[in-house]
DNA sequence: TATATATAGGTCAAAGAAAGTCAAAGTCAA
DNA sequence: TTGACTTTGACTTTCTTTGACCTATATATA
């Protein structure tokens, strides 16, 4: 098996449970016995954005190679969410979904803030009979276009 | 973990609650066991003017350094229009600011579609004499979270 | 008052630590 | 046996750490 789909393969168990992981480069290299520019080879051909990879790195002194994988089923996902949604929603329900999308990486925290904000019962500040009626429509169309 | 990033780390949680702090470069170097100039190479990377930071020391008995924040052109702006806009506002006037603030790179895209879906009339759904209202309030908290 | 001394911070370049690039050489299946 | 993919390594670029030397300010002393 060649030296490349090993490396692949390690990396891809370090998202075992996390969609941010770093390496590396030398390190790594050494541990798999190969040059340094191997791993690059790696990241070229198996981490591409195509391939649902975001790769961000640094040179120097405490250098690192960071690969965050694009959740592919985010858009999915949300689409649940929106259809389970139903005609209103408490801001207490909101709030336990925003922090449910935190967690599974769906949203960042800024968009989490502005969810949040434009559903809040003091921003709306409507009647009991409507408020939850335009909470739910704001929430599921910004949803729509996160 | 570099040492540089723990030392601006550091910094930055001394501005927690102020916009102006004050370090004594060697007493820092000593805290964290590095050369003085350490302190220096950190200001000089992370607290530029183009990072938000305005820097003042002073050499010799008494001396200091002193770091200051400076609030960004883009909140400052942001601030403003916030003032200007009233009790209520239109659509097409949120359109208007929308495409102003795109053209200062004040928001991206994606702040433009959620600020234009959370304010938008199909979604609001309201009667005339309330719509207006809670589409400036929804408006002005999520540009104060943008 | 003039001078010396102690106390701070500033500068800059060399050394060190990582990662990036690119092309030559190797492998292997069609 | 050729073309696509992989391996290798020399060289480059970027960022950080370190230290020797410099400059400014305050305070004590002659």
């Amino acid at each position: 098996m060649r030296i490349s789909d090993i490396i692949e393969e390690f990396i891809k168990d370090l998202f075992e449970d996390t969609d941010n992981i770093e390496i590396q480069r030398n390190e790594l290299a050494e541990h798999f016995n190969c040059v340094p520019s191997q791993i690059n080879y790696v990241i070229s051909t198996r981490f591409k954005p195509s391939q649902g990879y975001y790769v961000e790195s640094k040179r120097g002194g405490g250098g690192y190679i960071k690969i965050k994988k694009i959740n592919t089923t985010k858009s999915d996902y949300l689409m649940n969410i929106i259809k389970q949604i139903g005609d209103e929603i408490s801001s207490q329900e909101v709030d336990i979904l925003i922090s449910d999308f935190l967690t599974y990486n769906i949203i960042d925290t800024k968009e989490a803030k502005l969810l949040k904000v434009a559903t809040s019962d003091n921003v709306l500040a409507l009647t009991k009979e409507i408020k939850d009626k335009v909470r739910a429509r704001i929430l599921k169309n910004m949803l729509l276009n996160i």
